[in-house]
RNA sequence: GGGGGUGCGCCGGAGUUGGAGAGCCGGGGCAGACUGUAACUCUGUUGACUUUGUCUGAAUAGGUUCGAAUCCUAUCACCCCCA
């Protein structure tokens, strides 16, 4: 895996690079649509390549393993036949479960034993099972297993969870250089910066990632409740002390202005469950603010799902057919939303890279960022 | 035409067998939430008003009773059976 640095906003920190993967080239920065269960809700991997224009998607290590199981994934000859993504895929290692699971898991130095929430079945994750299991999931860009700390958490619990994430990493980073990987494609390992909302930990926590050389570095452990600008305040801290030929991937950010506002202090990647959950759930976001379909105020509205929209669905179809599919419960009404959402997810990524291409960013960003939030 | 039965809040259901009803469940409606997905999920609300509370309210109108959603009478509506 290669990243190559394009261009450096000479405004803010944003930054426009290139990523290469065996699975092909993103154009960064970008937005990975989540796909935990190998599948992004709704939508078929044609629809994510044309009118969403995903370049990379996401799957999850512990949702994968309980289901459909390692041998199943094995002799799939892992994730990309299984579910016949040609493209990058990026496999999260389960921390984030360790946080949202958390009363269903006991954690040790050893590892995180888990109750299934399936089944209720007891598994051990350790950073050594976690690795194998990326593994065999076979993705391009694979997560170190890491504690994410919930918000707020107190410094000494947040340090000591620190130092055994980092223990962590060391180990997950020797297993996979005891291993190989299985379908012939490269795999590249991302640390996570953890250290809650602690700038010093936060600082070691970084140092400490980038001196394992990774080929990329991830940002952990933000927007689990914690108020904007202690998320864009940490982003700040962490970024600065990164090596700036690495990309960056801020985990679980976030909503269309935090996608913008952590652009510009220099993150290059993002996933985020937003536009598909909220989707499901009536919400579609586009420039102009925020619709919640559901609204009666749409029932007689019979202009473009979003006019300004670049997707085939924001023109073929009308707020008031929406709302009337929504409150039927028909499947569509689910559907549509998320190829719209995470069209304009994509194309907001795909202008900020123009825009810093151009020298553009920052009046654009500024200009653009409050009317995100409007509620229409 | 005769006989029997049932009627409450946006809808359906439960329940109330003379003693505390703005009250249970589901649906619908209205609104809110959702950030590395236990999420087609969750929360609030859904008679009126001058809202720490007050008032109206069990088809409609009367009656009996200390007290009526409950008993009686009439009317209306719907359902079933007979002709």
């Amino acid at each position: 895996m290669q990243f190559t640095l394009n261009h450096t906003d000479p405004h803010s920190s944003a930054r426009a690079g290139t990523l290469e993967t065996d699975h092909g080239t993103i154009q960064t920065p970008i937005f990975m649509p989540v796909g935990t269960a190998g599948t992004v809700k709704g939508v078929t991997q044609q629809t994510l390549k044309d009118d969403t224009q995903a370049q990379i998607i996401l799957g999850n290590t512990y949702h994968l393993y309980l289901r459909p199981g390692l041998d199943i994934l094995k002799q799939a000859g892992g994730l990309h036949k299984f579910n016949g993504w040609d493209r990058p895929l990026l496999t999260d290692s389960g921390g984030y479960q360790v946080y949202s699971l958390s009363h269903r898991r006991k954690i040790s130095e050893e590892g995180a034993k888990f109750r299934s929430h399936i089944d209720g079945s007891q598994h051990l994750f350790t950073p050594e099972k976690v690795m194998d299991i990326q593994r065999i999931i076979g993705a391009d860009i694979i997560m170190a297993f890491d504690e994410c700390p919930p918000f707020p958490c107190d410094f000494d619990y947040a340090a000591r969870s620190l130092s055994m994430t980092n223990r962590w990493l060391d180990r997950c980073i020797k297993r996979l250089e005891e291993t190989e990987p299985l379908y012939g494609h490269r795999q590249a390992l991302f640390p996570i910066v953890q250290g809650s909302t602690y700038k010093d930990l936060r600082i070691k926590s970084a140092e400490y990632c980038a001196s394992k050389d990774p080929l990329g570095i991830a940002i952990g452990g933000l927007s689990v409740g914690e108020p904007n600008e202690e998320m864009y305040a940490m982003t700040e801290v962490v970024t600065g002390v990164l090596p700036t030929d690495k990309p960056r991937y801020l985990m679980g950010v976030g909503t269309p202005a935090n996608l913008l506002e952590c652009i510009a202090l220099g993150v290059d990647m993002f996933d985020c469950v937003l536009p598909t959950r909220n989707a499901r759930n009536g919400q579609i976001f586009t420039r102009e603010g925020i619709i919640n379909l559901r609204n009666a105020k749409w029932i007689d509205d019979f202009s473009p799902l979003d006019p300004t929209g670049t997707s085939f669905v924001d023109q073929a179809y009308t707020k008031a057919y929406l709302r009337h599919l929504v409150h039927s419960g028909e499947m569509l009404g689910k559907i549509i939303p998320t190829i719209h959402n995470l069209a304009f997810y994509l194309e907001l990524v795909r202008e900020a890279r123009e825009r810093i291409l151009d020298g553009t960013f920052t009046d654009w960003k500024n200009q653009l960022v409050p009317k995100l939030s409007v509620r229409l």
